[in-house]
DNA sequence: CAGCATCCTGCGTGATACTG
DNA sequence: CAGTATCACGCAGGATGCTG
């Protein structure tokens, strides 16, 4: 029965997996290698203002589903000054070349002319 | 501000075009052709029960937001009774092979056993 | 057959404040 | 520094009924 749901759409479980606005970025941006919570955190958005971007409720949770999903690992450094690092594992260097496909395509689709059309609102 | 987000991130836009839980499976699901508009909504979500899935007005929705997107074709007989067709567009058959992807990446890593075996590791 | 109108609910997201 | 707690809100999405 899983079998047959999975295989039917395991397009359902990928958009489930990076449901959210933030989980390929965040992958996308672990690309450098291990970055600490606040480095993703002041990277991930930087606006024309360089403002904030997201909250930390809301990173965390990212975060926390990413590694239930298996796509980052989390290292606690469990001393004080508090550190934790996140990295992607195995199953998140796979998932790369898909985030890069979405770019490419999203580069070519989406940019400029489609996207104005697009953000016509 | 949307504008800027879409600018710096294609991933973004992407998400956002392919926001909802239906647009990549109807997407997919036009590769055999154009499909009625009943076609999509008894076809896409077949459960054990053949059971009803997606609302009229959900359908209707998503399947506006792929049009206005440039990913589908809507195609109107404007004469009685009502029939309606839809079929994948230039920009949309372009961007199966990047459902592919997802699908191809999806049933090797979130296929039930997968899931379980990472998840145990 | 292919929709639209209306109501309702859950959840994702943001803002703000506080803590170990 | 790396979170958690609480409140609030918009919106996707389901249910139901009606229509051209």
């Amino acid at each position: 029965m899983a079998k047959a749901s999975t295989r039917a759409c395991p397009v359902a479980a990928f958009q489930k997996m990076i449901s959210g606005k933030y989980k390929l970025r965040i992958v996308w941006d672990l690309k450098h290698g291990p970055r600490r919570y606040g480095e993703i955190r002041s990277g991930l958005l930087r606006g024309a203002t360089g403002s904030a971007e997201i909250t930390p409720r809301v990173l965390s949770r990212e975060l926390k589903a990413l590694t239930a999903s298996g796509l980052i690992d989390r290292k606690d450094f469990v001393e004080v000054p508090p550190k934790v690092e996140h990295r992607r594992t195995r199953k998140g260097k796979s998932f790369v070349p898909v985030i890069a496909a979405i770019r490419e395509w999203g580069e070519r689709n989406l940019s400029e002319t489609a996207v104005l059309a697009d953000a016509a609102e």
